[in-house]
DNA sequence: CTGAAAGCGCTTACAG
DNA sequence: CTGAAAGCGCTTACAG
């Protein structure tokens, strides 16, 4: 049995209902409500109890309406996947909810947004992560001073829009010295990761950056494609494997990549790391469960959640706000690379 | 260098702007923007130009008093954490997206609210994980008829709220009968699951039966505490152990109890399967890849929130809704029972 | 300290 | 087909 429009019409208390009941305007209520402190102790006990009495609760959009600020961020994102994505969001979720803002989220089906779902039209500013939104849209934002925080991602030129990501390359060159000089690895393979992803370019260039800081020659047949992606680095570990391309340690550009390449590995009966070393980037979940325990480099996926969330709130408090934010990488040494147990 | 206050405003058009570069009413432009087909092509024409020309949006806070209806859904949840959570959020995000809603997440910090930070005055219905909103909350939505879908827990009685979860009870039943028809193991432990979880205790039913139906004593000696917590199913296994409590099976009422457990018998040298054959629950991301491979009930996470979705955007359009919606579990038998790879 | 009234930016029933 | 106007439910400058 449900109940009639009318019923749930009324069951729904307005500020009118209240100041009704209270014997008040509706300012006055509005007053309660939001602690202004110009309200006599007497006619706020009144207000509060018809409050109570109506279970009374501001409509949000009338709020917004009336305050042009909508106390909501946005978080776009290209995907909802992979192991990275619930500690980002852990660490954004908090970090809103922390600063008193409601968080909306929209994840785009595979393009690049032209036109954004959520902008100024319905949130107070916006998180961006990696390649969810075109150039151009974040080119009105700023042209209309919308706020916008960019994560894992750095601005297009010239915009100057801030940005929250992680030391790829640093990150990458300590994997690489670690594997070099402790281990006297000198052909070490890498393979590729996601086209276009930032993450993915600074970890290939801190690759080749610790080749040639140890005097190393680049050969591009210890290259191949990994897209962050377990299948298709599992057929690159495979074609290497068949081709007879020989390597002491491979670089996987991510743990993603680099399960995929333990599965091939496995299955081929090549042992990790006695006849070859593997280590990945991230330190996603469970990796140190894994067999054997990756080597890898954490990214401190929480906090860079929480860092651009901060700065979006600080943005949208009208501050202005520095270029790029590094976060610290950490080099996390298990068995893959050959180190003991 | 930032827009004075003036350019600012003069940047974010309203329809009223649109109206008079088109030389229309504002009504127009809304009729324009809401395809109601009454108007003259030619107009059309002149109001889309306006709108491309300024660039105009909608306010959504303005669209939403009008309409009263705020084309977003809520998602409440206890915590966002675990590799449940992905698969779950990414099911309700691609459905909500699909049906036109936007989606709102709030996650508690641990406590079940007792007021909902979403509800009737920011969305238009709410989906509620497990035990973030106290009954009395879903008491009030319920009476003001307010559309709520609980997902992996059931409605407090009285309330007949839908609800979307999964076949715990023969999912388990089918795991124990795997290992004491297949195995012909009878020593069967159990870890219990997170206080107050439905999964947990269903889950726990699943076990009792399973050895009332195969007559083997239900034996509590053979019980400990797993939590769904890793470092708390370790410490049972550790104590296990060192008690010399033996068993041929340990079931461990999820996946992350089970690498809790993992962890505890490597470190011990109990060898799995060969010495105790050690079984979860959910197939969460990588358990396949974890040695030994675990054998698991796959738990349709995504499928679970995209159904909660559908069913509550359903509510949300008026229909009447069944009960409690059980979604089927699968038996996904590898390594760690026993089985041959 | 409190209220009347204007305003936030849309939508839509009504009239023409 | 189009416009004037009322209304959605708040907030707040202004007056008293």
């Amino acid at each position: 049995m449900s109940l009639s429009t009318d019923e749930k019409k009324r069951s729904r208390a307005t500020i009118d209902d209240v100041a009704k009941l209270a014997g008040v305007s509706n300012a006055t209520v509005s007053r309660v409500f939001n602690r202004t402190n110009l309200v006599t102790p007497k006619t706020t006990e009144r207000v509060r109890a018809a409050i109570i009495k109506l279970n009374y609760r501001p409509q949000a959009a009338a709020q917004v309406l009336a305050n042009q600020k909508s106390n909501t961020i946005g978080l776009l994102l290209s995907e909802i996947g992979g192991d990275f994505f619930t500690p980002m969001l852990r660490g954004i979720e908090s970090q809103a909810n922390a600063a008193g803002y409601g968080l909306l989220i929209y994840a785009t089906q595979k393009e690049r947004l032209l036109s954004s779902p959520l902008g100024e039209h319905n949130t107070d500013g916006l998180l961006v992560f990696v390649d969810s939104l075109a150039d151009s849209e974040l080119a009105r934002f700023k042209q209309i001073g919308f706020p916008v925080v960019l994560i894992h991602r750095s601005s297009p030129p010239g915009l100057q829009i801030p940005s929250v990501t992680i030391e790829n390359k640093n990150g990458t060159r300590r994997l690489m010295a670690h594997l070099i000089e402790v281990h006297h690895y000198r052909r070490i393979a890498f393979l590729t990761g996601q086209e276009g992803h930032e993450d993915a370019q600074r970890r290939e260039l801190g690759y080749r950056e610790a080749l040639a800081a140890h005097n190393i020659p680049f050969d591009p047949q210890l290259v191949a494609p990994g897209q962050f992606n377990r299948e298709i680095a599992q057929t690159s570990a495979e074609t290497w494997l068949r081709d007879g391309v020989e390597f002491e340690a491979l670089f996987t550009c991510d743990d993603e990549a680099a399960i995929g390449v333990l599965a091939a590995y496995k299955r081929a009966g090549v042992r990790v790391p006695e006849d070859v070393a593997v280590v990945g980037f991230d330190d996603i979940n469970l990796m140190r469960y894994i067999t054997p325990a990756l080597t890898t480099v954490r990214a401190p996926v929480e906090l860079v959640g929480k860092t651009a969330t901060q700065q979006l709130v600080r943005l949208i408090a009208g501050e202005e706000l520095a270029g790029v934010t590094l976060l610290p990488t950490e080099l996390i040494i298990r068995r893959s690379c050959g180190c003991s147990p």
